[in-house]
DNA sequence: GATGCAACTTAGAAGTACCGAT
DNA sequence: ATCGGTACTTCTAAGTTGCATC
């Protein structure tokens, strides 16, 4: 085991495995592979990691009292713009006659206006809530005349910020230069904080600005107004021996607490459903990268015990018990179709989503022969962000047969699952693997399939183009898998039409092309011109080259029109595999991952080498 | 077990930057 | 230099998980 450990540190930060257990020495001689990264931080203290993850004699030395740093230092958020009132030329209108607005009243009414071409305001829930926290930001005179939505008129106001929107477009380059430098200087300022050791990149900065909510999906608070978050509603975290971040003048933080049991620099409480939200960092510093790291761990580990489990969730849908299985069989389907585990929601205070162990019955049918199959389940319910999930699946009749059990003498909005909920579940699978919960089987099974589809997929004979095709297929099956789905973007089929008059053209040049080529050779029996029949033929095999990389092209993105591969890339798919993919065939890893993305994963392009197996 | 809260990951849309064609 | 469209970044909602409390 601790040879082990040691190989990784080894081959991660080329240090002598004499080094890897003194924790006095770790950053000095870490601190010599900075340049590696190429960008400036320090890289994980990839020893303890593995200490947690493989040997637990190490794990003392830092993590068993759950703290995440030593210390923390930043400069607490960005506040958002002060609301700016509208010049005076700019009405509202009620009724047909134009009023003046209280600083309160209109601020929340711009909100209104800058969405009015937006679907939803059109929405009744949206319009109600809308109305309803709009009356309560009124002064008392407004409530009393302004009683009706459809009265007033916000156009005005809409042209006005359209207006302000093409201004921005059209704004000299300098002054575009100059936000772009005051942006800069933001982010110089805020964007980062001390954690520890190191100088890490804060995600997200910048307190939410208020406005108009807008849920996913059909959001019963659709509308509400999200309002506008003061210092003292905000608390800060950071170490006692460290800068603390100072209020805007005038000001107080609600509360300055120093626990370095969580990783959250601010957090504050957002009006809308009452959660919390919260300032961290972003995925390329130590905190996330090593947590992101230990996840793709465990989803290896499932791997190796995967086929028991299988075992066994099939044993169990024999059980005495009605509660086994039903577990057993919503196992099967986590496994098997990679759905979420799906809690239990608050009726009304949200959207009507479900996950596995939160279907209805009426999310399914059953069907004991479909098109040529026996025993075919089709699913059709909205998941997370009201996607819908549709599926047609053949499923073991043992499986097929506990459905019917399970949905006997039941109306459709009953749970299917009835004895069943996400607590019972990850408690099984926690006696069953370490750290196994429902969400590890997608990570496991995205990721496997990924390095299943590439090996599948990648023909080494294929030039670069055709290899990145390849791989964005077997990203695309992730993203199948996961129902990772995405609005057709609005400019899909003017951009396809595009693609598609650019072939054409590159078909007709390589007519032309094959012509010449032709003339050459036949020239050649004239005059022994040996170097234009060369270079006729160079330019042939030139535009072929350029028509096969359009059409590889035009392939990719009509296969890719409604699935969205961002998701799958940057949350499931061990960055690993790509990174082995990468080597093993020679493709630069920038064909694979932008800036963002190459930060984030940096732990892996580091120490991932072309033989890497998830 | 049920419930509620806190902390953290995962998600698609919207906004913006950038790049090649004209 | 400008325009149009894609690629990347930002935003923040919506999940999962674990824990405390009854």
């Amino acid at each position: 085991m601790c040879q082990l450990v040691c190989r990784i540190g080894a081959v991660l930060f080329s240090i002598k495995p004499s080094f890897v257990a003194r924790s006095s020495a770790r950053y000095s001689c870490l601190n010599t592979s900075l340049s590696s990264y190429g960008f400036e931080r320090q890289p994980f203290p990839s020893v303890l990691i593995c200490c947690t993850l493989l040997d637990y004699r190490w794990e003392e030395e830092r993590y068993t009292d759950g703290s995440k740093w030593r210390f923390l230092e930043h400069k607490g958020p960005v506040m958002a713009a002060p609301y700016e009132p509208l010049p005076s030329n700019v009405r509202f209108s009620y009724d047909g006659k134009s009023m003046k607005l209280s600083l309160g009243a209109e601020e929340v009414a711009t909100f209104f206006a800058k969405m009015l071409d937006h679907e939803y305001t059109t929405k009744e829930i949206f319009q109600k809530n809308f109305f309803n926290d709009w009356r309560k930001e009124m002064t008392s005179e407004e409530r009393a005349k302004i009683t009706d939505l459809k009265k007033c008129n916000f156009n005005e106001m809409a042209e006005y910020f359209k207006a302000q929107s093409e201004a921005r477009k059209a704004m000299t380059k300098e002054d575009k230069l100059k936000i772009k430098a005051e942006n800069e200087r933001l982010l110089q300022e805020y964007g980062f904080c001390i954690m520890d050791n190191h100088k890490e990149r804060i995600a997200n900065f910048r307190i939410e600005p208020p406005g108009l909510f807008r849920g996913r999906g059909d959001h019963p608070k659709m509308g509400m107004l999200k309002r506008r978050i003061r210092p003292e509603d905000i608390i800060i975290n950071c170490s006692k021996d460290s800068k603390h971040p100072k209020p805007p003048p005038g000001t107080k933080w609600k509360e300055v607490r120093h626990d370095n049991k969580v990783t959250w620099l601010v957090s504050w409480t957002e009006n809308i459903q009452g959660s919390i939200k919260y300032i961290m960092l972003n995925p390329s510093s130590r905190i996330k990268g090593e947590k992101d790291w230990q996840k793709y761990e465990t989803a290896r580990n499932l791997k190796k015990c995967v086929e028991r489990l299988r075992h066994q969730y099939r044993e169990d849908w024999k059980s005495k018990e009605m509660k086994i299985r039903q577990r057993a069989v919503a196992l099967y389907f986590i496994d098997k179709l990679a759905l979420r585990a799906g809690n239990e929601k608050e009726e009304g205070e949200s959207a009507d989503t479900v996950g596995c162990c939160s279907l209805r019955v009426e999310h399914i049918n059953l069907h004991a022969e479909k098109d040529g199959q026996e025993f075919v389940v089709e699913f059709d319910f909205l998941g997370k962000d009201s996607i819908r999930y549709y599926n047609k699946v053949p499923v073991e009749k043992r499986v097929f047969k506990n459905l019917q059990l399970f949905m006997e003498n039941k109306q459709p909005e009953d749970d299917l699952f009835d004895r069943l909920n996400t607590s019972i579940l990850n408690k099984h699978l926690q006696e069953l693997m370490d750290g196994l919960t429902a969400k590890v089987f997608r990570t496991y099974n995205a990721s496997i399939t990924l390095q299943q589809q590439l090996k599948e997929l990648t023909n080494p004979d294929e030039n670069l183009p055709a290899k990145i095709l390849s791989y964005n297929r077997a990203n695309r099956a992730v993203a199948i898998l996961c129902n990772h789905q995405r609005a057709a973007p609005k400019t899909f089929e003017k951009s396809m039409q595009n693609l598609q008059a650019k072939i054409d053209a590159k078909k007709d040049q390589l007519a032309e092309a094959k012509r010449d080529l032709k003339g050459a050779k036949a020239d050649l029996k004239v005059r022994r011109d040996e170097k234009a029949l060369e270079s006729k033929k160079k330019a042939v095999e030139r535009v072929e080259e350029q028509l096969m990389k359009l059409e590889v092209q035009a392939t990719d993105r009509e296969e890719n029109k409604q699935i969205a591969l961002g998701t799958s890339k940057l949350n499931y798919l061990d960055p690993r595999i790509s990174v082995a993919w990468c080597k093993k065939w020679g493709i630069p890893i920038e064909k694979i991952y932008n800036k963002t993305q190459r930060e984030k994963f940096a732990w892996a392009i580091d120490m991932a080498d072309e033989d890497f197996e998830f």
